[in-house]
DNA sequence: CAATGTACTTAGGACTAGTATG
DNA sequence: CATACTAGTCCTAAGTACATTG
C-alpha cells in the first residue's frame, strides 16, 4: 500500500506536466526529429516541423494552465445541457429493445433459410456498387463548384458565424433540414439487419465472405466471479466520532473500499469524498444512517491499517506458499481463462468479473468515488452457441439471459452501474478472431495510402467551400490528417471529465497568432485528450486554414463549439463516401505506419550494431508516439535508475582506461605499438559494452515521458516492423515480447522483408 | 435528427513476477 | 540470499463508430 500511494499525484501531473514534458522531449528528440522533418519537407505531410515548433516553444507556465482552466470552467457554464433519463425509465426501455432485438434475430433466421431472400439480396449488392460511384462523382462535382464561387461567398459565411453563436443548434437544424431537400441520394442505407442476412447468404454460395456472423461455434465456461466480502476480524475497527461502532456486513465493506486507499490523493478531493459518502449512506441499515452523517468524523485507519500489513504479510510468505497460490490462479486460468471457439481454443482477454470498489475515473472525473457495485451472476448476459454447453451459474444463482448471438464476438455481458453502460467478456488479442479483424484494420489504412493524396487535395479546396458545414469539415479533417487528433465524439457532461476530442474542440482549446516566433499563422493548440492526457502544440497552418478558424471563433464564447456544424457522425459519412471502410481514426493508423516506415527508413544504419539499430528503431517508434501524443508520466525510479546506469558507464570507462593505460605501459617493450593496440582494441568487450551502455542510456532519457506501447500495440502495422527485422537481421525477440508476438502472430505468419505498407 | 444504445478498440497506470544486483 | 528494479501483465476506463429509437 505504501507503494500505492506515489501514484496518487501522477494523473494530476500528467495534466500539468504537459510543458515541462514538451521540453524534455523537444530537447531530447531534437535529433531525431530534425531527421522527420527533412523527410516530411518534400512532402505534404509536416507534422514535425510543426511538433518542432511546438519543442521550442514548449511551455507555457503551469500557472498559465491553471487559469486557462479556471476559464475553460466558467465558460462552458449551462450550456450544452443535456437531460438525461431517469434510470428506471431508461431500464424499462432497454429491457424491451433487447427483447425486440431477440425476436429480430429468430425472424432473420427462419428469413434466412427463404431463398427468396437471397436474389433480392444480389440485387442489391449490384446496384450498390453503382450509387457509390455516382456519388463519388457528385460529390467531386460539387468541390468544384463550390470553388469557383467561394470569394464571393466569403462574406457570407462571416454572417452565418454571427449567428452561429447561441442558436447555434437551432441553426443547425435548419440547416440540416434544408439540406436534406437536395436532391441527395436516395437513402441507400439498408437495414444492416438485412445486409447480414444477405452475408449469411451468400456464405452457402461462395465459402467466404465478409460476415456480420463472427463465429459458429462458441463455448465457454462463463466469467469467473471473485469471492464474497470477508468481514473483518472482531479486534479491526471501525471509529464514529471517536467510539468503536460495528457495522453491519454490507457497510463494512463498503468502508473497506475507502479504507484501503486511505493514503491515495484520490481520497482528499471533495468530489471522491462526496460521491463517495453519498452512496455509502445508501447502502447503510437506517441505524447506521441515523448515527453516521459526516465523513470527516469516520475513523478508516485502522481498518486502512489492517489491509496495510495483509499485504505485507502476503510479500513475506514462503516461497512454497506463494508457488501454492500461484497453482491455484492457474488453475483458475485453464478453468475459465479458455473457451472453444469454431473448434479452436482461444484464450479469453478478461474472464473475471470486474470486482466491486470505489470507482476511479481519469482526469477530472465528476463520478470518482462512486461506488462500483458487485456484479452477480443474474447481471450477466451469456452469449455462446446453441449446442454447446451452456456454463453453469454458480450453485444457487441463474444468469440474466442466454443468448446465442453470432453475430458479435462477446461471451459475457453485464451493465456497469457508474455509466451505465455494458461491460463485456471477451476474446485475448492472440486469437484468431482479434488478429484478423487488427489485420484488417491495417488493410483499410493501406488502402487509404492510395487515396489520401486525393482526399488531401479535396479538403485543401473545400477550405474555399461556400458552404460552413464544408469547410468546418475540411479544416478538422486537416487537423486529424495532419497532427492525428481523435474524432471528437460529444459527451453527456456531467458524466465524464471534460475532454474533447477533433470535432468537439472549443474555441478555449485554441489560440490564433498570426505571427510567432518567425512563423506565420500559427495555431496554438490546448487541451485536454482522451484520458485526461493534455495535448498541447503549436502549428504553423496554411493562411486559408487560418482564416477560416478565424471566421470560426468569431463572435463565439470561449465554451462555444469550433466546430459547430459539424459532428463525428457528418464527417465518417463523409469519409465513407470517399473511401469504403474510412473513418476517421483511420488516419491515426494510416499516418502512424506511414510515419514508421519512413522513419525507419530514414534512420536506420545496416552498418550499425543490433544496438545501434534498436535505438532507430525506437526512435521512429517514438516519433509516432509522439505524433499520436501517448505520453505516461515519468517512471517514480526514473531518476534513480538513470543514476545507476551512468555510474555503470563511469565505471566501465574507468576500467577501459585504466586497462588502456596497462596495455601502453606494456607497450613500450614492443615495437609493434599499433597494431597491438588496435587488436586489443577489437578483442577487448569492454568496448562494446561501453557503447551498449550509452546506447541503453540515450533510449532511455529519450523515452522518459513517452509511451511506446499504445503505438506498438494498436497503430504500427507490425508487418513493418517484422520487415525491418529480416531485412537488418534484427531478432523479433527484440522488437516484439512474447505476448505481442503472439498478438501479432497473423503478421510473423505472412511477413517477408519486402514488405511495404 | 437528437438521443440513446451497443460493440468494439485504444489507453495509461497499478500490480506482479522474475531477474539482476549487492 | 535478500533486495532492488524492471519488463511484462493485468485492469478497466475512455474512446470511436455505427445502429436504433422516437
Amino acid at each position: 500500500t505504501e507503494k500505492k500511494q506515489e501514484p496518487k499525484k501522477q494523473r494530476e501531473n500528467s495534466l500539468r506536466k504537459g510543458e515541462s514534458k514538451r521540453d524534455i522531449l523537444e530537447e531530447s528528440l531534437g535529433s531525431v526529429m530534425e531527421g522527420i522533418r527533412e523527410e516530411n519537407g518534400a512532402g505534404e505531410r509536416k507534422n514535425c516541423e510543426v511538433r518542432q515548433g511546438k519543442a521550442k516553444e514548449g511551455s507555457s507556465s503551469t500557472r498559465e494552465r491553471a487559469d486557462e482552466k479556471e476559464k475553460q470552467k466558467k465558460g462552458r457554464g449551462e450550456k450544452r445541457k443535456k437531460v438525461k433519463m431517469e434510470g428506471e425509465e431508461k431500464e424499462g426501455r432497454k429491457k424491451l429493445k433487447k427483447e425486440k432485438k431477440v425476436e429480430e434475430k429468430q425472424k432473420l433466421v427462419r428469413l434466412g433459410e427463404e431463398l427468396e431472400v437471397g436474389d433480392g439480396a444480389k440485387e442489391d449488392e449490384g446496384g450498390k456498387g453503382v450509387k457509390e460511384e455516382e456519388m463519388d462523382e457528385q460529390g467531386e462535382d460539387k468541390a468544384c463548384g463550390q470553388i469557383q464561387s467561394m470569394e464571393t461567398e466569403e462574406k457570407e459565411v462571416g454572417k452565418g458565424d454571427v449567428l452561429g453563436k447561441k442558436q447555434k443548434t437551432k441553426e443547425k437544424k435548419i440547416k440540416r433540414r434544408a439540406k436534406r431537400k437536395r436532391p441527395q441520394r436516395k437513402p441507400r442505407k439498408e437495414n444492416p439487419r438485412m445486409m447480414e442476412r444477405r452475408i449469411t447468404i451468400r456464405r452457402w454460395e461462395e465459402e467466404k465472405t465478409n460476415d456480420g456472423v463472427k463465429w459458429k461455434q462458441l463455448e465457454h465456461k462463463g466469467p469467473y466471479f471473485v469471492p464474497l466480502y470477508e468481514p473483518l476480524p472482531d479486534d479491526v475497527q471501525f471509529y464514529y466520532d471517536g467510539k468503536p461502532l460495528k457495522l453491519s456486513l454490507a457497510t463494512e465493506e463498503i468502508a473497506t473500499f475507502y479504507a484501503k486507499m486511505l493514503d491515495h490523493e484520490y481520497t482528499t478531493k471533495e468530489i471522491f469524498q462526496n460521491n463517495f459518502f453519498n452512496d455509502w449512506r445508501k447502502e447503510m441499515t437506517p441505524q447506521e444512517q441515523e448515527i453516521i452523517k459526516q465523513l470527516d468524523k469516520c475513523d478508516f485507519r485502522e481498518i486502512h491499517k489492517y489491509f496495510v500489513d495483509k499485504n505485507e504479510a502476503r510479500k513475506a510468505l514462503s516461497k512454497e506458499e506463494k508457488q501454492k497460490l500461484k497453482e491455484e490462479a492457474d488453475k483458475i486460468q485453464e478453468e475459465y481463462g479458455y473457451c472453444i471457439l469454431d473448434g479452436h481454443r482461444e484464450k479469453i482477454g478478461n474472464f473475471k468479473i470486474e470486482p466491486p470498489g470505489l470507482f476511479r475515473g481519469r482526469g477530472n472525473h465528476p463520478k470518482m468515488g462512486m461506488l462500483k457495485r458487485r456484479i452477480m451472476p443474474e447481471d450477466v448476459i451469456i452469449n455462446c452457441s446453441k449446442d454447446s454447453k451452456i456454463p453453469e451459474p454458480p450453485v444457487g444463482h441463474k444468469w440474466k439471459e442466454v443468448r446465442f448471438d453470432n453475430t458479435v464476438t462477446w461471451l459475457a455481458s453485464w451493465t456497469e452501474n457508474i455509466q451505465n453502460t455494458l461491460k463485456y467478456i471477451m476474446l485475448n488479442p492472440s486469437s484468431k478472431l482479434k488478429g484478423e479483424k487488427d489485420w484488417q484494420k491495417f488493410e483499410v489504412a493501406r488502402r487509404l495510402k492510395d487515396v489520401v493524396h486525393k482526399i488531401r487535395a479535396q479538403y485543401q479546396a473545400d477550405w474555399k467551400s461556400k458552404e460552413m458545414k464544408v469547410r468546418q469539415r475540411a479544416v478538422a479533417l486537416y487537423f486529424i490528417d495532419k497532427l492525428a487528433l481523435r474524432a471528437g465524439n460529444e459527451k453527456e457532461e456531467g458524466e465524464t471529465a471534460d475532454t474533447v476530442g477533433c470535432c468537439s474542440l472549443r474555441v478555449e482549446h485554441i489560440k490564433l497568432h498570426p505571427e510567432l516566433d518567425g512563423q506565420e499563422y500559427v495555431v496554438e493548440f490546448d487541451f485536454l485528450g482522451k484520458d485526461s492526457i493534455r495535448y498541447y502544440n503549436k502549428v504553423s497552418v496554411e493562411k486559408p486554414v487560418f482564416k477560416n478558424l478565424q471566421h470560426f471563433m468569431k463572435n463565439k464564447d470561449p465554451g462555444d463549439d469550433l466546430f459547430d456544424h459539424l459532428s463525428t457522425t457528418a464527417l465518417n459519412k463523409h469519409l465513407q463516401k470517399l473511401m469504403d471502410g474510412l473513418t476517421a481514426k483511420v488516419f491515426r493508423t494510416y499516418n502512424a505506419s506511414i510515419t514508421l516506415q519512413e522513419q525507419l527508413k530514414a534512420l536506420t544504419n545496416p552498418d550499425d550494431s543490433v544496438a545501434g539499430k534498436l535505438l532507430s528503431y525506437n526512435r521512429a517508434n517514438r516519433a509516432v508516439a509522439i505524433l499520436c501524443n501517448h505520453q505516461r508520466s515519468t517512471p517514480k525510479t526514473f531518476e534513480k535508475s538513470m543514476q545507476n546506469l551512468q555510474t555503470k558507464i563511469d565505471a566501465k570507462k574507468e576500467q577501459l582506461e585504466k586497462a588502456q593505460q596497462e596495455l601502453e605501459e606494456a607497450e613500450d617493450e614492443f615495437k609493434d605499438k599499433k597494431n597491438a593496440k588496435a587488436e586489443w582494441r577489437d578483442m577487448c568487450p569492454g568496448f562494446e559494452q561501453l557503447a551498449k551502455l550509452s546506447v541503453q542510456a540515450t533510449d532511455k532519457e529519450e523515452n522518459k515521458q513517452i509511451a511506446l506501447g499504445t503505438s506498438k500495440l494498436n497503430y504500427l502495422d507490425p508487418r513493418i516492423s517484422i520487415a525491418w527485422c529480416k531485412k537488418f537481421g534484427v531478432p523479433i525477440e527484440k522488437i516484439f515480447n512474447k505476448t505481442q508476438r503472439e498478438k501479432f502472430a497473423w503478421a510473423i505468419d505472412m511477413t517477408d522483408e519486402d514488405f511495404e505498407f
